[in-house]
DNA sequence: GACAACCTGACC
DNA sequence: GGTCAGGTTGTC
């Protein structure tokens, strides 16, 4: 479900209602959502203190004391939201914590997402985050350009690749490229390091525009505290198959690209 | 690369 | 009944 514009928001809403509370009790209430390879049981983490909650890609990372760690991604339908109280029945409810002043409950009707406690040292060794490309806003124009340039794959298939960049999704990616003006299914090594520079720039300005927005709510993410985000609204490719470009009138095409529908203007990108 | 698999639900 | 869905991972 989420990309990293939707994760940032959830980050920041959880940090601003569950920072620094101690967590009184934590629990799976469906162990198949557990990360294979984690080992402290959630029952570390009661009495501890929450430092911070981080985003990195597409992960989230509650940092809480005596060097605990809870990994958790979202995946397609994960939600991670606030309550003050119990949420009555619900079986697409998997795991729950509750601090001194709220409760956070973990929701996931596919049950795709994943959540581990890990210390440091397992922390670091972890497969997914330990593989992690940079994040998009370190990047400067030229390492962009050197990422990218010489790759022999569409360049859509590169922007989704967590292992180059982290945190671009199936929206971000459509978005980014119709905001540069490139075809989806470029090879990244034909683009010249101009238009690469674009796409640099369209990519940083999506994203921070989108968490502007809080965030894409096409089909099931909300954010931490319930609520849609406002970035489908504004959306120029992504979803768009047969309606009319925004910008020139022509229709959006739907291809498909590392399995995933990819929407761009025939005209506009080239 | 392409493709299926992991799951459930919405929609045609 | 079939198709599709903000993701990742393993097998051709």
């Amino acid at each position: 479900m989420p990309e990293l514009p939707e994760v940032e928001t959830i980050v920041r809403d959880l940090n601003s209602a569950l920072k620094g509370q101690i967590v009184k009790n934590a629990g799976f209430l469906n162990t198949y959502i557990k990360e294979s390879g984690d080992t402290p049981s959630e029952s570390s983490l009661c009495g501890l203190r929450l430092i911070t909650i981080e985003r990195r890609g597409k992960n989230i990372i509650f940092r809480f004391e005596n060097d605990l760690s809870m990994v958790v991604h979202l995946k397609m339908t994960g939600r991670l939201l606030l309550g003050k109280l119990s949420p009555k029945e619900n079986k697409h409810l998997h795991f729950r914590i509750e601090f001194n002043n709220a409760n956070l409950y973990f929701y996931d009707v596919r049950k795709f997402g994943r959540i581990g406690i890990y210390n440091s040292s397992e922390l670091a060794k972890h497969p997914r985050l330990s593989k992690l490309g940079p994040e998009p806003f370190d990047l400067t124009p030229p390492r962009f350009v050197e990422l990218f340039g010489g790759r022999n794959k569409p360049i859509k298939i590169a922007l989704m690749d967590q292992e180059i960049i982290a945190g671009i999704g199936n929206i971000y990616a459509d978005e980014s490229l119709f905001a540069a003006g490139i075809r989806p299914n470029l090879k990244a090594s034909k683009i010249n390091t101009d238009r690469l520079k674009k796409l640099h720039k369209s990519v940083i300005k999506v994203l921070n525009k989108a968490i502007d927005n809080r965030g894409s709510s096409v089909d099931d993410y909300l954010d931490g505290f319930g609520k849609s985000g406002e970035f489908q609204n504004l959306l120029m490719a992504y979803g768009r198959t047969g309606e009319k470009c925004k910008k020139c009138k022509s229709t959006i095409k739907r291809i498909v690209l590392g399995g995933r529908s990819t929407h761009y203007c025939p005209r506009c990108q080239k």
